[in-house]
DNA sequence: TGTCATCCGTTAGGTACCGCACGGAAAAGT
DNA sequence: ACTTTTCCGTGCGGTACCTAACGGATGACA
């Protein structure tokens, strides 16, 4: 019975959360704020202690490895599905990579102390996160073999339709500038994906506002790791 | 006392066994079956089940994810500092990546079904492997932002470090082909970058056989991601 | 000692992406 | 309406690495 959720409310809620059962749910929700998620927010610099940990129920956050500090790069996002600030429960109060605020949305947050505490008492929660923390890893190793094998145009495709499906969205806000940093290359080469891509109309992009049209084609473009993120992404809860 | 080691058993021995209390470690040890490591042997294949995890004292073992079956990438190294077969106490019973021995030396194996048992029944052993995994995951991440970002004598150059420091030696046994699927690029592109280390009198290179005539120089060559995992490693037990 | 398999060296042409520099257009502020 | 800022388009040279093919050297094995 206590596992048996209604599935709008899985669907529409943070999904580590909603595998509790009801009665954890109870008590640690006792311990949760609301915390809004605004585009371009920094909530995690790399190398900084973790002070709370944050469950989204929307929105999407870039986990953004750092190099010298200056080159940065996205090694992996957490909406739904999962929980920024996951190096605590894995034992550092620091975390490694940036977290910066992708989409918007709203997530809820909870003291690094009460989410350690709750770590320990419920089992459930410690078990959903271990997977949870499997698929974290299956999505950075996918990352390190797209950007060695596969072409800024495929990546391109795969990080829209990521993004597209975490923000239940067509259309969103981001520069081009913003996106070479994400994907790890100059901003030149984002233009010239981007116009190859327009010039097929499977998007259109304008000023920091980027449409897909045509979201099969875009499909076809996107690199196999879509589809295997997009799986990994499905069985955590 | 118990958390109190002698060294040299730090040093010489599987770090996560090592980091156990002694009475833990006592009675963990029944069940540990000795096991070579053999060069080349695949522990894991991509996908299949993980019978049995694997805690080395020696030798090492390589991470590989696959694509399409295909192209393989190394993501990362275990040897004594960790145990090859994590995904388990991660939740999945299958492995998503290829573990290969890269190194031959020795380890201590253990049913995975026991395993699973001294998670539950061990805290510092659960603490040890989540504090393991996050090595890990910064093992990964280094790795993306490597592949991205370094150029292929870097690479060459942190690999063959970190296979000497993992393998206390100067000198083994590896083709241009093997290293060539370990760092993702085409064998000729290894040719290229080991020849102009030996123009340079780094390393010594001859049919399968390569040996590291100038570990300054090398270290100099190597990409800062070496000293990174390096730092990484150290701070697991 | 010859045969065979393995491993390495080399060449040649192609391309994706980099680095840099600059110009232009839309938006935002005043 | 003007400036200022942000964001995008473009061109040009450079290079690291790729694709493909082949030839040559070394070690293994009989």
């Amino acid at each position: 019975m206590d596992d048996v959720r209604v599935p709008t409310k899985i669907l529409s809620g943070n999904q580590i959360l909603a595998s509790l059962p009801a009665a954890d749910l109870k008590r640690i929700s006792a311990k949760l704020t609301p915390f809004e998620l605004r585009f371009g927010e920094i909530i995690y610099e790399a190398g900084t202690p973790i002070d709370s940990v944050y469950f989204p129920d929307s929105g999407l956050v870039s986990l953004l490895a750092t190099l010298n500090g200056s080159s940065v790069l996205e090694i992996g996002v957490v909406s739904r599905e999962g929980v920024v600030g996951l190096s605590a429960f894995l034992g550092t109060m620091k975390s490694r990579n940036r977290a910066l605020v992708q989409g918007e949305g709203h997530a809820r947050s909870m003291k690094t102390t009460d989410f350690l505490e709750e770590c320990q008492s419920t089992p459930k929660l410690a078990e959903t996160l271990r997977h949870y923390t499997q698929t974290l890893i299956a999505q950075i190793s996918q990352s390190a073999i797209c950007y060695r094998f596969h072409k800024i145009d495929a990546r391109l495709a795969r990080w829209l339709l990521v993004t597209a499906d975490c923000m239940r969205a067509d259309e969103f806000r981001l520069t081009q500038e913003f996106l070479s940093f994400m994907l790890g290359v100059r901003r030149e080469a984002i233009t010239n994906a981007a116009h190859r891509m327009q010039g097929q109309e499977v998007i259109n992009y304008s000023r920091g506002k980027i449409q897909i049209l045509n979201r099969n084609a875009l499909e076809s473009a996107a690199c196999v790791c879509y589809s295997i993120i997009k799986e990994e992404l499905l069985n955590v809860g």
